[in-house]
DNA sequence: TTTATTAAATTAACAATGTTTAGTTATGGG
DNA sequence: CCCATAACTAAACATTGTTAATTTAATAAA
């Protein structure tokens, strides 16, 4: 069975390559200004070929997407740990900001591009996406049981945090946070994410600051 | 010249019908899935008939966003102003929300949409969209000056708090809220707001609650 | 080795898109 | 009535995603 494995090997090496030659350019002008033609190109084969590898061009975004969910998975397990929930939670916002800003093309296919909304369930991007919300979700309980948040509906915590890094990272991803200057962003990221846990925890200001001497460096 | 008034009256009633027509369109199918032809044959023209009236499709994105922004300007004029400025920001927050739940491709279009980045300084939405920024802005600053805020860089405060209402507008508008059952999402951006001002002033919570109890419904 | 079968890749075409050009029809002034 | 200008359209163009037919390469069978 030697030559049927590598076959395989060989097609999800050119899936792979394919996959990455698509990302590279999405990356440069953003998927819908990317023909088919144009990943063919840079591969050196005809356009028709990657019809054997994937169904169409939306299988390509799909597959990325997922792709996305499981680094941001990854990501936030690592910096999700509840020891210190608080410090937790900013180093998990950091995370997710730097995530989004150093692949802005991975995180505009996974929460900002527009899809057929049926496919969204199909391609089940839900599970890897619904775990990285459960992680949030489990900090954000830690917190309220160490008394550093108000005990208020989980869920709705959870969905406000991160509607706010989202916010943040998708304004600039989207140059509409353009009114300022380009060198002051990365002081604006880390000032809002202050500003968040800052007014959250006057009271707590000790505790805060703990975790804010600690944190490491955003590199954007 | 009644005559060229006249031409003139119906060159922009024209221009209106374009538009009007694209807008239902778009917020049907979106912007990308709709065709120059699909509206030519809507409004019973042939598609070079377009045109004569706009440049290209993106002048008919350009042209709806800049409407958008001045729509969405005069809706913060109206609910944001300096007696109370915690109450101010609710209700901003709330008619922010609303307005782009209720006109989603607007909103799309407005800060979702990848758009050339160039024409967005061409297309100087930027001057529109800067008026509503600083009407947050100073409502900030009424904030840090009657103490209800702590005394932070005053562009970092309202571009967090317009990250996050952009961050819940978003998510849900790209149905990445679809984690919750529909009929929660009302309460959840409810809760939301709520979070984001309650864990912020409990000192001030006398406040708060008065603004909370005053506040209209968000009809979504 | 030669032949048959299967897989991989390409060529050429399709329909649909945004856009342009050349031409046609209508409108108003002389 | 004739002409100039404006409004409009038909037909074409290049480019898109996608598919069908065909060729080429790789393997198995003889």
């Amino acid at each position: 069975m030697g030559i049927k494995e590598r076959k395989e090997n060989e097609k999800s090496e050119m899936k792979e390559l394919i996959l990455k030659t698509a990302m590279k350019l999405f990356l440069d002008k953003g998927f819908n200004n990317i023909t088919i033609r144009n990943i063919a190109e840079k591969i050196e084969y005809s356009p028709a070929t990657i019809y054997l590898y994937f169904k169409n061009k939306d299988e390509i975004l799909y597959t990325l997407r997922r792709e996305g969910f499981e680094k941001l998975y990854e990501l936030q397990k690592t910096s999700l740990n509840t020891n210190d929930p608080l410090k937790s939670l900013l180093k998990g916002g950091e995370a997710y900001i730097s995530f989004a800003l150093e692949n802005p093309e991975y995180y505009d296919l996974m929460f900002m591009t527009r899809g057929p909304v049926k496919n969204i369930k199909e391609t089940n991007f839900c599970d890897i996406g619904l775990k990285s919300y459960e992680l949030l979700k489990n900090n954000v309980k830690e917190c309220m049981t160490q008394g550093l948040f108000p005990r208020m509906d989980v869920d709705i915590v959870a969905f406000s945090l991160w509607s706010y890094v989202h916010g943040i990272a998708s304004l600039i991803i989207r140059s509409r946070g353009i009114i300022f200057p380009e060198e002051q962003v990365n002081d604006m990221i880390k000032g809002s994410l202050d500003f968040m846990l800052k007014i959250n925890h006057e009271k707590n200001w000790d505790i805060y600051n703990k975790s804010m001497n600690q944190k490491t460096e955003l590199n954007i």
